[in-house]
DNA sequence: GTAAACATGTAAATTGTTACATGATTTT
DNA sequence: AAAATCATGTAACAATTTACATGTTTAC
């Protein structure tokens, strides 16, 4: 199952919007790690509310064509939306969970501390994975020019390097702030 | 088009290898950003050598059944490569890019810095974005707790301006490296 | 003796992209 | 006068995931 109607569910529950605003705020927001299109948007919106986890708030027609329709989530939604959160993700997706963090102030801050303390531990030990690998490739020959295939592989594993580091340093900035009540 | 032919190509420009160590190497080493399945890798594998981009080196068939099917990149397949390497990615599309960076070692050094100089300013532009939002989130409540939407909606923002900062820095890197040819 | 790793491959189902269609309003 | 924005939606195509299928060897 594919988190997007979690996403519509996500923006939903903070308030009421039409299709156009929600593709807006994912464009806006959170493009950098998801992305959305109308052909999945549109249908999705239609499957939600006859599966009753949204309904239909206004349907303002101006002027032009196309009416706007507002959404609202259900109580059915809320809490289907709360399941997903509370549910596990796999290891290696770093996406998900983020989706899922964008809902955390619906649920019980301990369970999402101990879901981050579980994350830091994943992107702590693959820091630690690249970092090695990092040094082994280094130490292969001692001068590596940039027509050298170590080169490209030592600057890509420097990214990941950077990207596990940074995600760590998130959790651990996250439990934080859930720890103070406050951010 | 899909970048799963490049990624293979950019494995066996560096040395022959089955489609199975391809696999491994890619879920060991870049598999934070890409990810492939056996559904796409042995048809892949085989339109790559019907199209004279790959040609199958050996077919070590050892003790049981199948036999490990070693194949190494062709002048066209290094060609096509190449061209890839160099062709502009669209805004946003970190991950083709960071793709293409892996095979960087086979192009002039300077159109990779040009590119990244572009890049830089992509995700710096963004980076202040974000850092803006995230300013204006919080000023819109003097205390903000676990449990209240702009909570999560600062958390996750607060992950992009990492992950901003980062792509960023890693670009500077990058520059910095391939301009003293060394890394 | 059960499970994981080795090694290649296929089928079915789902998911996602690109392009199109409509049509008024606002900006360049 | 052209282009972009607003606003919803569909059709055709491409890509990806999940599960299956085979069968040996090595590790627990």
């Amino acid at each position: 199952m594919s988190s997007i109607q979690y996403v519509l569910l996500s923006l939903l529950a903070r308030e009421p919007l039409s299709g156009y605003d929600m593709k807006q705020q994912i464009n806006g927001r959170i493009s950098f790690f998801y992305k959305i299109s109308n052909n999945q948007l549109y249908p999705t919106l239609s499957k939600l509310e006859t599966e009753e986890y949204i309904r239909l708030q206004s349907h303002e027609r101006e002027s032009y064509r196309p009416a706007k329709k507002i959404y609202t989530i259900t109580d059915k939604g809320l809490d289907s939306l709360k399941a997903w959160v509370i549910s596990p993700s796999e290891p290696g997706a770093w996406d998900e969970f983020l989706l899922k963090q964008y809902s955390s102030w619906l649920v019980e801050p301990e369970v999402m501390i101990a879901q981050l303390v579980e994350r830091r531990k994943e992107h702590e030990a693959r820091l630690e994975e690249y970092t090695v690998k990092a040094a082994s490739l280094r130490g292969q020959e001692e001068r590596i020019e940039a027509g050298h295939p170590l080169f490209s592989s030592i600057g890509v594993i420097e990214m990941g390097i950077l990207f596990e580091r940074g995600y760590a340093d998130w959790c651990d900035k996250m439990i934080g702030w859930l720890r103070e009540n406050r951010i």
